[in-house]
DNA sequence: TCATAAATATGAATGTAATTCATTTTTATT
DNA sequence: AATAAAAATGAATTACATTCATATTTATGA
């Protein structure tokens, strides 16, 4: 009763590849049993049906998500690093994972059956992470608080969303980390010139640096 | 030959229902012919398939989209203001037009076919006069120009696109708009709290208001 | 080891929905 | 009113997902 789990692995592991260059409306079954080395009916002995296949994909690669963000967050201090360091993290997991971030980010990430599948409450974990450090953050007074914590993650899991999503249409072109620093600033500081509108709203800062050398527009358009 | 005219127009509309309703994938052109009143092949007359049609969808409603955009920016003089309009009219439209929201935000935006349609040039539209708000803005100095623009784009949209997405999820819970002043504070001012952490990037600002009363957790949650 | 039962795998058969197409109906033109 | 062109129709075809009766493989125990 090995043989069975071994079967699984492979369907999954087509499914993945299938599933990554296709869009779930155009894989067909036929051709992940075939890239699998199995029949039809076979897949129909470990999953319920196309969906249920679909929606499996993710845990494990998911886990590996946690796993080494759990990692990367070891040692750092303040919340405005940590969040940096959320933000680095989840570039460059979608960038080195190209095949779960379409099938995550385009397919999965819009579906109402999503909320169901068991995937989803490994990025509801991610979700709770970003959260609880946003709470921290209030709390050690890094963060201001006079805002509600779910508003500012949703500002932060909206623009590493909208980022990734639009890099898989547009085909991967450019770096995906390219701009990572400069999301990081936006979300630190916004993007209000203090310079000149402090009066307007009764704030002084210092003048910011130069914009960096580097302004590839190839990622960001549109 | 106006009765091609207003066949279309009933085959369009059913569609709209339809698809508002059940997801592209659930959506059927059987149905669709009935609710049309037209009989099934008709709609092949109309449209080279069923993709074709669902792309068609968003034309007229996101050209109403615009206008309506238009007429709400006028008279508005700095930056931060039309930002400010930007998004509660955003989230405002889509609140008032939860169809056209699935159709748009669950199963079109995610799909490369969409780069094609014609109604993506329309959000081009937007997108590029969100665009030039910012540039202006930075030409104006209301709005820091040490960052590229197309990354300040990035971060508006992204917020509004991941706010409007999760509500659709959630079943359309909650007011849309209740969160659309935290939202714009947080684009324009960012995360951090300038009082404490000021010392970390040289920069003072006065303290900032008490958080608003409202606090209703059921929208942004996840 | 062999016989037998249980678990897995198979692919032809079935069901469902999109798409095509030969035909009919409607509309425009004379 | 006759004829041609445009639209509409729905039965037939096609492309899949899914089911199911059968075959094959694996585990069990005599």
């Amino acid at each position: 009763m090995m043989k069975k789990v071994v079967t699984r692995q492979q369907i999954v592991e087509a499914a993945i590849r299938v599933f990554g260059r296709k869009s779930y409306r155009d894989a067909n079954i036929s051709e992940i049993a075939k890239e699998a080395n199995v029949a039809e009916g076979t897949i129909y002995q470990h999953f319920m049906n196309k969906e249920d296949l679909f929606f499996f994909i993710p845990q494990e690669k998911t886990h590996e998500f946690l796993e080494g963000l759990d990692l990367h967050l070891q040692g750092i201090q303040d919340t405005p690093n940590k969040i940096a360091k959320f933000v680095w993290y989840y570039l460059y997991f979608f960038k080195t994972n190209p095949e779960y971030a379409r099938i995550v980010m385009l397919d999965m990430r819009v579906s109402k059956s999503f909320l169901k599948a068991k995937g989803y409450n490994l990025l509801r974990r991610f979700a709770s992470m970003v959260l609880d450090v946003i709470k921290e953050g209030q709390r050690e007074k890094t963060i201001r608080d006079d805002i509600n914590p779910y508003i500012i993650r949703q500002l932060l899991l909206g623009v590493l969303e909208h980022g990734v999503a639009r890099w898989l249409l547009k085909g991967e072109k450019g770096d995906l980390l390219e701009f990572h620093t400069q999301i990081v600033k936006l979300v630190l500081d916004g993007i209000r010139n203090d310079e000149v509108s402090g009066e307007n709203r009764g704030s002084v800062r210092k003048k910011r640096p130069e914009r960096s050398p580097a302004s590839g527009k190839e990622l960001h358009k549109a």
